[in-house]
RNA sequence: GGGGGCGUAGCUCAGUCGGUUAGAGCGCCGGCCUGUCACGCCGGAGGUCGCGGGUUCGAGUCCCGUCGCUCCCGCCA
């Protein structure tokens, strides 16, 4: 992923790329001094730049004063090194690194730089804490795995600007001071100094922007975008990040879906990231929630969950029979012949606590039905029953939770994870991508309940798939695309009539004035012509810390911030002068104050 | 907002039931070393046990508070 050096004053041949083609070759590279081995007679450096390794040698009669220099050079120092490719004799050659089949002896040495000794060592071997390796971040980015996930993250920017170039995709920028909305996650505000008083929002997105661009009549538009929001950090989540935002006109659900596959697929073959070829298949929200517990679901192994409520209805379990009364439901899956023990069983108690449910009840199945205490409360119909929806054979464990639906759903969603990450059920080097389709349109807003009744579950901008007099039951025309049990990005077909988004925003409890206020310019643009539309955007991110099968996106972002917001590197966010907040009119802060509760 | 884990040398960690002078590996510094490649050998320096308070004859260890990192729930249209 380099091109040959343009020779200048420091250099011209990279470390990694020299090879047996080179040997008897003059070349002057320049990096770093990533380790040194001094012998006394006989010094080693191993030189790092961008493409890798190469160890120069310096002997005493051919390197003359090189040599000199050689020996007080120290880890990070930069130097540039002229000298002569050479081939390893038969038992020197490091099968290690690629460029272990040749050395460079050096004849003339340039120290650039000198380098303090680092706080941690630039290698992989030792995992080194957050914040060190944020406070000294550029020292971190040194290291071979930053570089491949910085390496891996350009990839994945470059294919997806490629493939969307030659689909004549205009590549527009939308604002980054912009208004402060009520729909969706807290803004991060900005105070303006020349209307005080006034504030913009930085951006969740680009959302109205781009559909503005599709009303302006320019049919395909793309960005790679950034986006704040001001919610909790975790591993997936920063404050700040990119998306892959695009938006297209006189379009249905699968012409987007189609140019995403498009898009994906060329990012996942330039990234060496095996996923079956587009297209994917489309799963509906109901079913990802039924069958998996969650609307994200990793696909690449089983434990799926089966609903049992009304096999089991009218057992003598009083767990079940409570919560069934109350409108809830009993789900279970089948988590195959494993011998758990009690304290194995007890700690699944842990994992469904954390989604809101009591407990989990563990039942093995016997060879005459079922093996423990809870036997007892159930019929002989009732356990066979049982047994065929879970396609249970003996020794099996069954694991049941009743509660209501959601909280069933995600408790089993749950356990299905931890059971399939603990029990090695998630094949390596095989990847599942699908498409989470008709979606709710809204959801029951338990927030504010004397506020609105709805809450949308995309954003208020999605088209209804249905009538809107039944929000109850209306589903949206809104896509997702899940790889692995990761939500890597997600979309809709957009309203694009006045009428209609009018009567989202009654549901969603913006009545008239609030909705001119928040979202006027948006009705008054769809008064004058705006096409049907639609688009999606794309976790930039997330997509590549997947390919690079990592964990957190702070691992491919170069300056992340810290769960707490911070960055380590620049002290941010951080006070300011007394006389900033003067000019931006904040007195109550410029000033000491009670107000600081 | 809530829950779990972690915080001891520059780094990664150990530190028993509360008990003598807080250890190891790596790194660093000095010396030796002409074929190493995580070079080797010898020697040395290096500690606010995150911070504050408490219990105790005595605290790295126990208690309270607090700060930071991390994972998760809520939240994230």
């Amino acid at each position: 992923m380099i091109s040959p050096p343009r020779p200048n004053a420091y250099r011209d041949s990279w470390c990694g790329d020299l090879g047996l083609a080179h040997a008897g070759d003059s070349v002057r590279v320049a990096g770093w001094v990533h380790r040194r081995r001094d012998h006394g007679g006989l010094i080693f450096i191993d030189l790092r730049d961008r493409s890798g390794l190469v160890q120069l040698v310096f002997h005493p009669e051919t390197s003359g004063a090189a040599f000199a220099l050689a020996e007080r050079l120290r880890s990070e120092h930069v130097v540039s090194a002229t000298g002569t490719v050479v081939r390893r004799e038969e038992g020197n050659v490091n099968p290690g690194i690629p460029t272990g089949e040749i050395e460079i002896t050096i004849s003339a040495l340039d120290v650039l730089a000198d380098s303090e000794t680092p706080p941690f060592p630039i290698d992989e071997d030792t995992p080194v804490d957050e914040t060190l390796r944020l406070r000294y971040r550029w020292l971190d980015l040194r290291r071979q795995g930053m570089l491949d996930a910085m390496l891996a993250r350009t990839l994945v920017t470059r294919t997806m600007r490629h493939v969307l170039d030659e689909r004549d995709f205009l590549e527009l920028e939308t604002p980054i001071l912009t208004k402060s909305t009520p729909e969706g996650a807290r803004d991060f505000l900005v105070p303006s100094r020349l209307s005080a008083g006034s504030w913009y929002a930085l951006p969740q997105s680009p959302q109205l922007f781009k559909q503005l661009l599709m009303m302006a009549g320019y049919e395909r538009y793309y960005q790679i975008a950034r986006c704040f929001r001001d919610e909790d950090l975790r591993a997936d989540r920063q404050p700040e990040f990119t998306q892959l935002d695009l938006e297209m006109a006189f379009v249905g659900e699968d012409d987007v879906i189609e140019v995403m596959e498009a898009v994906m697929s060329a990012v996942f073959e330039a990234t060496g990231f095996a996923v079956a070829p587009a297209p994917w298949p489309r799963m509906s929200y109901a079913e990802a929630v039924s069958r998996f517990g969650i609307d994200r679901p990793d696909t690449r192994f089983g434990l799926e969950i089966r609903d049992v409520s009304e096999i089991v209805r009218g057992s003598q379990f009083q767990v079940f029979e409570r919560v069934l009364a109350s409108g809830g439901v009993v789900r279970a899956l089948n988590a195959g012949r494993r011998e758990l023990s009690r304290s194995e069983l007890d700690a699944l108690n842990d994992v469904v606590r954390v989604h809101g449910a009591q407990a989990v009840a563990p039942i093995y199945v016997s060879a005459d039905g079922w093996a423990g205490n809870l036997a007892k409360f159930f019929s002989p119909q009732q356990i066979a029953a049982v047994g065929e929806r879970l396609e249970a054979a003996e020794g099996d464990l069954l694991l049941f939770v009743a509660d209501t639906p959601h909280v069933a759903a995600a408790s089993l969603g749950g356990l299905r994870l931890e059971l399939g990450a603990r029990f090695g059920l998630i094949p390596q080097g095989v990847h599942h991508a699908l498409w989470i389709v008709d979606f709710p349109m809204f959801e029951h807003d338990a927030t504010e309940p004397d506020r609105p009744r709805w809450a949308a579950i995309h954003h208020p901008f999605t088209a209804p798939a249905g009538d809107l007099e039944d929000p109850a039951n209306l589903l949206s025309r809104a896509y997702d695309l899940v790889i692995d049990g990761i939500e890597v990005g997600g979309g809709s077909i957009r309203i694009h009539t006045p009428e209609v988004q009018q009567r989202v925003f009654d549901l969603l409890g913006l009545d008239g004035d609030e909705a001119r206020e928040q979202f006027g310019f948006l009705l008054e643009a769809l008064r004058f012509g705006a096409p049907p539309h639609g688009g999606i955007a794309m976790g930039v991110d997330r997509i590549a810390a997947l390919v690079c099968g990592l964990e957190s996106i702070r691992d491919v972002i170069a300056f992340p911030k810290t769960a707490s917001g911070a960055d380590p590197l620049t002290g941010a966010p951080a006070p300011v002068s007394p006389h900033q907040l003067r000019e931006l009119a904040l007195r109550s802060l410029a000033e000491p104050g009670p107000q600081r509760a």
